[in-house]
DNA sequence: TTGAAAGCGCTAACAC
DNA sequence: GTGTTAGCGCTTTCAA
């Protein structure tokens, strides 16, 4: 099938080729005859403005270009999902990328990234290296964070206060006298980690308490399942908080092991849960990490960066609120 | 900062921007001299070639566009994963397209894969509509499509075989002298639904019985696990077997409630599990599918495609093989 | 081995 | 209102 262009459907509405270019892009000034004419030669041809040579002409083509860590999608499923039904709405087709544990191959997606002209970028990473951000910085397009806070020239993000959230459910835990809350440290999420950490931290502190529950998983350990066996050989605490449900669950299943009841002996809360979660037994509380809305507003605030023009202009910071769901791990 | 253009490095290099294209293309017939002035210029500016220009000129992207359902990210992740890993080798880009539930909407991400002018598109869908194929065949674009067994012009796919597998696993159950196995249907994928109770019929048609075991949901039912729920006040199998993991774990929470135990008294089999099934107890047994493969294999297939460049070529029919895995949902 | 120039399909001044 | 034309950044004959 010959592919049909502008000037096909100039000539076969008999008008010139800029006619057609301004009824494709819906400009006020054409005749209404002239408007149903072309109209008519474009359905006739089945014609289909290439976006490439309007991107070309235009400078921007709309498409973001999209950042993510490989292998996580049951976390980042719900993100991508709101990210690309706000870009349906604004017309933004989504390029993805996965960056690949560790390698610093991230250099060849930027430079891909920047080859392809996208009009935007948006970086879901638990810690973002800061001379990666300012690679892209360097080609002054908009980039939203997810997961992050951060700003700057161009830079925006959307974030959830996770330390404000630990510090909140330990300090109801500290309150109501429980005084033996650990957290188990997520090695795949070194930021999140440590905002839980500071956290607890920070409730204890307020209480003039001192917090040292943080609880390192030796790398020889293969799973959080395996880690978790072996530790409540010689471990009890009252309440233990983990980042994903996934380790949430292999606490309880180690727990289990151990004849140790949850909740009546120790109750385990988790950040961010998945719908496996709702398979669980007993289903984990956790927060309500709202992850389609992260996507979501992160896309808004990309086509509203995209829409202001300004160069260089300050980005914003979003914070997202949670909402501590209680189920059946939690007295 | 301002984009550096093949000019500019042409006249930094003092040669015509002729050689500087030879130069990024890899050309042989350069000079080796001019083509180290060249680099250096290259370097110097930091230019990266506009990949969208190259498009226009070249009349091809170097981008596939990829078609999967929403919110399925559990199971498709790892097909993605594939897919891209293969995609960086070729040096190929990925747009994704996410299909709602239902909406004829496919149309508009046809509309909009058609204007991106992509090279290619792979689509992953149980149940593909014949004409939704046809709108993309006219295009004479080369399809992929994962999960179907389907060929055509332009046309390749790489699936499983459901029904085999189904088939030779009850075989081995009427051979071991279980006669009542039951498959549960996945009112979300048809297509599959249909393969296992095809699968099923010819186990039991094989040994001269009748299979009469295929249990459909009642609509009504919110969840897989309240359905299941019902279903064993009054029901009893000796081995059920679900689609995905998800609908397993629902039949195993189920059978809790009612105090069968498993697999003592009635095991549970699903053909496609996630890594949930490692922190469910017990853990289902299931058919381990390649789902990584399935997306590695679609984007090899897919570059072949585009690399034999004949218009029209027959596509080929790729299946790939499974592996029952065994767990402690089984005996 | 290199350069000049046409063309990829479209947009947006500018002219009529 | 509509047409003409000069780009957008690159590839690729064709000449030199």
């Amino acid at each position: 099938m010959k592919r049909v262009t502008i000037y096909d459907v100039a000539k076969e509405a008999d008008v010139s080729l800029a006619t057609v270019s301004r009824v494709i892009n819906g400009s006020e000034v054409v005749k209404g005859a002239t408007k149903e004419k072309v109209e008519a030669a474009i359905k006739k041809m089945g014609y289909k403005p290439n976006a490439i040579a309007q991107g070309l002409a235009l400078q921007k083509t709309t498409t973001i270009a999209l950042v993510i860590p490989e292998a996580s999608y049951t976390y980042t499923g719900q993100i991508i999902n709101g990210l690309l039904d706000v870009a349906k709405i604004y017309k933004y087709n989504i390029m993805i990328h996965t960056t690949t544990e560790g390698i610093s191959e991230i250099n060849e997606i930027i430079e891909n990234i920047i080859k392809s002209r996208v009009d935007g970028v948006i970086i879901y990473n638990d810690r973002l290296e800061q001379d990666e951000l300012a690679a892209l910085t360097n080609y002054n397009m908009p980039i939203v964070v997810i997961g992050n806070r951060m700003s700057g020239s161009n830079v925006s993000s959307v974030f959830i206060d996770i330390k404000a959230a630990i510090c909140e459910l330990v300090t109801k835990y500290l309150e109501t006298g429980i005084k033996d809350v650990a957290i188990l440290q997520d090695r795949k999420h070194k930021y999140i980690s440590e905002q839980m950490e500071l956290g607890a931290k920070e409730a204890y502190e307020a209480k003039g308490l001192k917090f040292d529950n943080y609880i390192k998983i030796d790398a020889s350990y293969r799973t959080s399942f395996d880690f978790c066996k072996h530790y409540l050989n010689d471990h009890r605490h009252e309440v233990m908080i983990a980042n994903r449900d996934s380790q949430a669950i292999a606490i309880s299943n180690a727990s289990k092991e151990h004849e140790i009841k949850v909740p009546e002996e120790m109750e385990i809360v988790c950040v961010l849960d998945t719908k496996y979660n709702t398979m669980a037994r007993p289903q984990i509380s956790s927060f309500a990490i709202p992850s389609y809305d992260l996507g979501a507003v992160a896309m808004r605030v990309m086509t509203k960066m995209l829409a202001e023009e300004e160069e260089n202009a300050q980005g914003s910071e979003i914070e997202l609120s949670y909402l501590f769901t209680p189920r059946q791990s939690t007295k």
